[in-house]
DNA sequence: TACCGCATAATTGTATACCTATTTCAAGAT
DNA sequence: ATCTTGAAATAGGTATACAATTATGCGGTA
């Protein structure tokens, strides 16, 4: 294992935490706790935030510090539409030159899937997204993985805001659709996929709202290791 | 005039630099000398490098420094296929919902493009830039403006590396011809016209490996004979 | 002379300290 | 009772100091 830095280190966790939707949108983000929950100062920490800030998923206002992103509902629209944008882009992309070990690595994620659908939520939130993220990088395309790995992220941000609880059976049926599609080398029929796919998401995003818990304990989990 | 913080000064700083090639690919980007330049701690600057190197504007190694990034061709080819893919999205968008208050803007950009041809290159270079950002401004999507403007800037960057001088006429009539299509509402000749301006600019980026970054490369023709 | 290894210098990663801005909360005025 | 006001407390912005890592230069050895 490599050893990366503290920074990264803190960057991952709370990445991962936002993306389980463990930190819930509009939750603040205080430097001094997060730095004592890991171990750290908040030199390393001030790092990952701005790393987050730039991606999109905490926000920093002047002098007043992060907190987790909260999308209004245009702009989750927005991002939905931008999301189409890019993963059409991806299947189009692939399915000309997928390979058979290709194939393999997206079952084998599918199966990961089936297997996490009826443990924990935040796993089962976790590779959904993930099988998107690994779409992209088939295409071999590492500005393109980048910002669909970053508007993924984002849509767990949004439904974890607009979504009631316990709505996200995210599809596992309709990545093994789009798979198929790809297997066909069928461009249009694996963009439809994806559509059908990406509109159905969409749909499950509906407004409702809880109260948030304490940044601490939720780190608690999240600080070991990345 | 806004009262900005000094790592979001350098940020800005370092990143019209890049765009404006005064920092060339490969340059390096050590903390004192640049701290020490804008009158800020090594702090201010290293935020701004976090920042810059999440865009792909430059490159962070391990204990090793920053410096200005050097995408490869395969990288450069495929940057400039993902801005296709985003600023047709911008278009299509565009052309559908475009106001006369939009188009007033979009000329007089076009005008400062005019003005500014025959003087300075860095000028102009940022100016064309600018216009595509405009452009996506215009969608009212931020997440939207916010990929364009960051892959317009990479495409700078790879213009700098890949094209040789005095080649960026940035296609300002080009410009105007994507305006008149979009005045038509016609999604269809809009999005060809910008086809065409990136197929152009593509164009003028052409293997001309004269600015050659990497020392390898080329002294493994060396290498052989003695 | 060319190569290897160690010591030193330079530069990055991280922590701490200080200063400034914002928030909070209580006391007084309207 | 509500609003204002202004200190105290909290938290972010920045600088500096220290630790860790990498680059560089020197002298020894074959």
């Amino acid at each position: 294992m490599t050893k990366s830095s503290r920074a990264e280190n803190v960057y991952l966790s709370l990445r991962r935490a936002i993306i389980e939707q463990a930190l819930r949108p509009g939750m603040k983000l205080p430097e001094d706790a997060i730095g004592e929950q890991f171990g750290v100062s908040r030199t390393s920490v001030r790092n990952a935030l701005v790393r987050l800030s730039a991606e999109g998923l905490v926000e920093v206002r002047n002098n007043r510090g992060a907190c987790v992103a909260e999308p209004t509902l245009e702009e989750a629209l927005d991002i939905f539409s931008l999301r189409r944008c890019l993963e059409r882009e991806v299947v189009d992309r692939l399915s000309r030159k997928i390979t058979p070990a290709q194939f393999a690595a997206l079952e084998g994620h599918v199966k990961l899937e089936r297997d996490a659908v009826d443990t924990s939520g935040p796993l089962s939130i976790r590779l959904a997204g993930e099988f998107h993220i690994l779409l992209a990088e088939l295409t071999g395309s590492k500005p393109l993985t980048r910002y669909v790995s970053e508007i993924v992220s984002r849509c767990s941000l949004i439904l974890a805001l607009y979504s009631r609880p316990h709505s996200d059976q995210c599809g596992v049926d309709e990545h093994v659709e789009i798979i198929q599609a790809l297997r066909q080398h069928n461009p249009e029929r694996a963009m439809h996929a994806m559509e059908h796919h990406l509109e159905a998401l969409e749909a499950r995003a509906q407004i409702s709202d809880q109260t948030e818990p304490d940044v601490r304990s939720i780190l608690s989990t999240y600080a070991q290791a990345g």
